[in-house]
RNA sequence: GCGCCCGUAGCUCAGAGGACAGAGCGUUGGCCUCCGGAGCCAAAGGCCGCAGGUUCGAAUCCUGCCGGGCGCGCCA
């Protein structure tokens, strides 16, 4: 697609230098406001009255006459300070309709790391939006021309494992071969915690389940852990979401790099082992001089009695992440939906299949998690590698709160992930048994749109603002729902069949012969390539997300625009010859870059719904 | 106490220092003369938390305050 705002600004700054600009000044170029004459326009001219010492407007009035315009733009002209560009109808919509490519590869690694649930329990709506805003995100970061690999990690040694494992046990729970696994393995978790209340019971279970957690550690209980995993990749996949391998924590720590990382981390002067005082015999890092508002900046690596803590196994992992410990293996695990292979650290695991050692990490992960978040990018800086700290990011994004509540997996106040997609079904399914009742596959649509409505209602606000999860909102068909956009999609789609029918898909089209009608669209096409570079550029999809709203709403004013004496303004089939083709082009135009936006948010695209 | 994040219409939210602050939901009133009404058009609804500051220009940047969320364990 032709980039007429980069050609804009670069005409202006040769303008500028004929004004006798030196220095490089920054030209904004913006699309105009609604209802201002003009397509785009630039406010340079009020920055430019300092140096110049003369007032924006005559500077303004002087830049549009000396501009010299790229071909198709028809008009510079100066309004108070700004100076405002039109161009061509014709050539606006031969531009947009240009077909879209994707950016080159811009030669740069990124590893993105999320969903990483703990396997003992079912998903539920916290982990929706990690998964959501992290396939999106990784989706998207391919698409901008980055060498991507999504890595889900697996903490088989932490507690809640060893909790869930040691219920299984003690109740002497034998599975009943109908709930879903991870459901059923859940309910164990929580009979356990209301058992732990009981302050009698306590030691005997705490022993019980350091007893499961060593067996942990020695890789004992794989494939019980394996077989949860399993039941909650089914969920991760239903969604739509897939990953390039799978990290277990025990590999981590088995392939020595928990020692590396500490051994790397041990002699630098910020890390100590006090002989007195409250962290006797403990290995403590000093954060003082890289983390603020702390109370007390020592941060235990390794306990008194000699075990890692949970941090220090993070940064090893973060270590490995970016290249600065090697040897781990890797082997497939299996076939995803797509076809993609998934593969897992493994002991027998092949080490020239080659994950990590990346320049740039993203760790989607939750905002209450911002302190270790720190704390592995400071170890990074105390490592004596302060250049790999830099693209370490956090892709911090508030919790999800049900019912205003916090979101406990240990209490049972949740709602789970598959509960929401099949609550997500139902009402799809009701709602195209109304529509389309036609419909030749309406179980498969009701599946699209309702995965498509959660997953774009997870993606649609800013990360960093917090989400209370409600059926009505999560749910929405309509309005600023992911349904919205694919119902625009769907009636974009439908045209062109029925354009295939008539046997006119192929139209020539002749854009002189292009009416203002298609202006407003043809402008909200053009701006799709920077909204995907600012999505990758920012690091989240909810910028992508309101503009598909945006061109889907401007596609479907375009659809039901009206003359003034009330008769249809902009047919498509029934348009005159050239004019028809024009509007053809718009229409597919439309169509694939919704479908492409949707896509890139992991949100279904059907094209009958 | 210290640190990080958030305060924009009744509610849920957009708004890379630029033009009169925009959507959706809800409310009220319209639109099947076309290709999908999960749609469209219109109305009503705002001290952009408060007070200063920087700037030609501030919802946006800075400072202070107020309100809300989160974090600060030899837990994970």
């Amino acid at each position: 697609m032709r980039n007429l705002k980069a050609e804009l600004q670069r005409a202006l700054e040769q303008a500028l230098a004929l004004l006798g600009v030196e220095e490089s000044v920054d030209v904004p170029v913006q699309p105009t406001p609604p209802d201002r004459p003009g397509d785009y326009g630039t406010p340079v001219a009020f920055s430019l009255a300092r140096v110049l010492r003369r007032p924006p407007a005559e500077i303004a009035q002087e830049l549009a006459a000396r501009v010299c315009l790229p071909p198709g733009v028809v008009g510079a002209e100066a309004a108070g300070g700004y100076v405002n560009f039109t161009v061509g109808l014709g050539e606006l919509v031969r531009a947009a309709t240009e077909p879209l490519r994707p950016p080159a590869p811009v030669g740069r690694r990124v590893l993105v790391e999320h969903t990483s649930v703990n396997p003992n329990k079912e998903l539920h709506v916290g982990h929706l939006r990690n998964i959501a805003l992290g396939d999106a995100l990784s989706r998207i970061l391919r698409y901008a021309g980055y060498e991507v690999q999504v890595l889900n990690y697996i903490d088989d040694t932490g507690r809640q494992v060893a909790e869930t494992l040691f219920a299984v046990e003690r109740y002497g729970l034998r599975y009943d071969g109908v709930t879903k696994y991870d459901h059923w393995v859940g309910q164990a978790y929580v009979r356990l915690h209301r058992e732990m209340e009981d302050p009698r019971l306590r030691e005997e279970l705490e022993a019980g389940v350091r007893a499961v957690l060593h067996r942990l550690e020695a890789g004992e209980l794989r494939s019980a852990v394996e077989r949860v995993l399993r039941a909650q990749l089914d969920t991760m996949w239903r969604l739509g979401a897939e990953y390039d391998a799978l990290v277990w924590e025990s590999d981590l720590v088995r392939e020595g790099l928990l020692q590396q990382a500490l051994a790397l981390l041990e002699h630098t002067p910020y890390v100590q082992r006090p002989r007195e005082g409250k962290y006797a015999g403990a290995l403590v890092m000093d954060t003082s001089s890289f983390v603020q508002g702390l109370e007390d900046p020592y941060l235990v690596l390794v306990r008194s009695d000699g075990t890692a803590t949970y941090p220090a196994k993070d940064i090893a992992f973060q270590f490995w992440k970016m290249g600065l410990l090697q040897g781990l293996g890797f082997r497939p695990f299996t076939r995803q939906p797509s076809g993609r292979l998934l593969y897992t650290s493994h002991p027998e695991g092949d080490r020239s299949v080659r994950f990590g050692g990346c320049e740039e990490t993203i760790n989607v992960i939750d905002a209450t998690q911002s302190y270790p978040q720190r704390v592995v990018r400071t170890a990074l800086a105390v490592a004596g590698r302060p250049d790999l700290a830099e693209g370490a990011h956090h892709l911090a994004y508030e919790t999800v709160t049900l019912e205003g509540r916090r979101i406990s997996g240990r209490r049972g106040h949740t709602v789970s992930v598959d509960e929401v997609l099949d609550e997500a079904h139902r009402r799809a399914r009701a709602v195209v048994a109304e529509k389309n009742p036609e419909h030749p596959d309406p179980e498969s649509a009701a599946e699209q749109v309702g995965i498509g409505a959660v997953r774009f209602a997870m993606v649609k606000t800013e990360p960093r603002r917090q989400i209370d999860f409600r059926w009505e909102q999560a749910l929405s068909f309509d309005g600023d729902s992911g349904p919205y956009v694919q119902y625009a999609h769907a009636r974009a789609a439908s045209i062109l069949r029925r354009a295939e029918e008539a046997g006119v898909l192929t139209e020539e089209p002749d854009f002189a012969q292009a009416t203002e009608y298609e202006r407003p669209v043809a402008r909200a096409l053009l701006d799709f390539p920077d909204v995907v570079a600012a999505a990758a550029a920012q690091r989240t999809p909810h910028v992508l997300a309101q503009y598909l709203l945006d061109l889907a709403a401007a596609w479907n004013a375009y659809y039901n625009a009206r003359r003034p004496d009330g008769s249809p303004a902009t047919p498509v089939l029934q348009a005159p010859p050239g004019l028809r083709g024009v509007r053809l082009a718009l229409v597919r135009q439309v169509r694939d870059v919704l479908r492409t936006g949707l896509e890139l948010l992991g949100v279904p695209a059907p094209e009958v719904m």
